[in-house]
DNA sequence: CGAGGTCTTGAAGACGATCAACAAACGTGG
DNA sequence: CCACGTTTGTTGATCGTCTTCAAGACCTCG
């Protein structure tokens, strides 16, 4: 099986042979998570990046009035936690929102590849990057866009993340999140990200059962999301 | 005048003399920016990353309704683009809130510190990890608080990354930001800012006239936001 | 088959949006 | 240095999205 986080980069920019080589060898072993398992804890100093090989996983963070903010979704090929090489200290959560398959990076190794491979370096680099742009535009859908908006704009990205990992059939995806925690990720209520659901149904944009998505019109979907790609950086140049 | 990426830097490891040498030959060029000018625009590709000398400047999206979401307010010592190196094209726009005085660092030259430089690089890289940190809080304090709670956030934010590059005095500083980019920031309409400051004021948490904020009451403002710093990641460690 | 988790529905109320208008502060030119 | 226009801040009233509380239906799995 290809490595799917060589997917994800090959998107972005060439990557050599011994890149590959490089990333592959990276892995010092493979674990797995059950649904609903912490793989990573706020005030931890981890040794180690974990790489999502199959799965999915969310990013949380709790408060002290005892919501729970979703700050991310990770899927098949991204790093939960590459930026941990760098910022030391966990100042969040990682939960496996499914089974998962994780492989994981000593930070050791991380090191040795910003001294020996800088090409690869960037491309690691930009890994970051894309995950503070999702950032971005959660903040800009979540500020500037009604429930619905946003709830179709989710959808949306999901769907062409997916799609670059080869994880979409046709129109559509997977998705083992459940209600209540779309509400966590939207910062709604759960009865309201319910009546969303139901209303984005009711409009003939979505399906959705269990855990599966399907998106019934893309182009109505997009239009009430406001939704423009250009965040995802989807664009092969090199790095 | 020290290069104030150095003193933000320092914050969290140790700099080499030659590092410091490295960081302050990367400025090919110094320029300005009137208040309210764009020196980021979407759709750009930039040869070069852009570090605030002095002003404070807004990252932000546009979007079709009109509507604008800032997602990042920076200040004195940070890039307000380094993440253009390595995601190349832009989409969002940067505003000068105030009279800004740029640095221009040639992504050419960021380019040969990746290549020559393993622990800077590094360090490069933790000020984006840094960036995605300030953009999770964000979420967080937007999907989990109220306005009151999420503007005195924002407050305590400020305080602590202005003290940093000496940027306060006492328990003051200088914010040049109108209560409809605030409204923009915060993701909430201009006239609900606008009772939210008075508000804060009646509490006695703060008092703000023009420009210049002045905390009252930093523990009181702190409660209210449910802040905990560990997001801003100040933390000496060898990276 | 039972039990816990997940989804769905109704009703009342709160937070924040919008519309509209006015006051205060600021900057610029005469 | 004052006059004037523009930007920024302030206030009131009405309306809508979303929250909270409460309860019941459905579904999945041991």
């Amino acid at each position: 099986m290809t490595n799917p986080l060589t997917l994800k980069l090959e998107q972005r920019d060439r990557l050599s042979d011994e890149e590959k080589r490089v990333l592959d060898g990276a892995i010092a072993r493979i674990s797995t998570y059950a649904r609903g398992e912490d793989m990573v804890r706020e005030g931890e100093w981890p040794t180690e990046s974990k790489l999502l090989l199959e799965g999915f996983s969310a990013r949380y963070n709790l408060r002290r009035s005892g919501r729970r903010q979703i700050t991310a979704i990770y899927v098949t090929g991204d790093f939960v936690d590459l930026h941990s090489f760098v910022i030391k200290k966990m100042d969040h959560r990682v939960l496996a929102l499914s089974p998962c398959r994780v492989a994981h990076v000593p930070h050791e190794t991380l090191r040795e590849i910003t001294e020996r491979h800088p090409h690869l370096t960037r491309l690691l680099w930009l890994h970051t990057a894309l995950d503070a742009a999702l950032h971005r535009q959660w903040l800009v859908t979540m500020g500037t866009e009604e429930a619905l908006g946003q709830t179709a704009h989710l959808i949306c990205e999901l769907f062409l993340r997916l799609q670059v990992v080869g994880q979409t059939e046709g129109t559509s995806f997977r998705l083992p999140v459940t209600q209540a925690q779309l509400a966590d990720t939207l910062g709604i209520s759960l009865v309201h990200v319910n009546r969303i659901i139901q209303e984005l149904r009711r409009l003939g944009l979505i399906s959705w059962r269990g855990d599966l998505v399907e998106i019934k019109d893309w182009k109505g979907l997009a239009r009430l999301a406001d939704f423009d790609p250009a965040f995802l950086n989807l664009v092969n140049k090199p790095r």
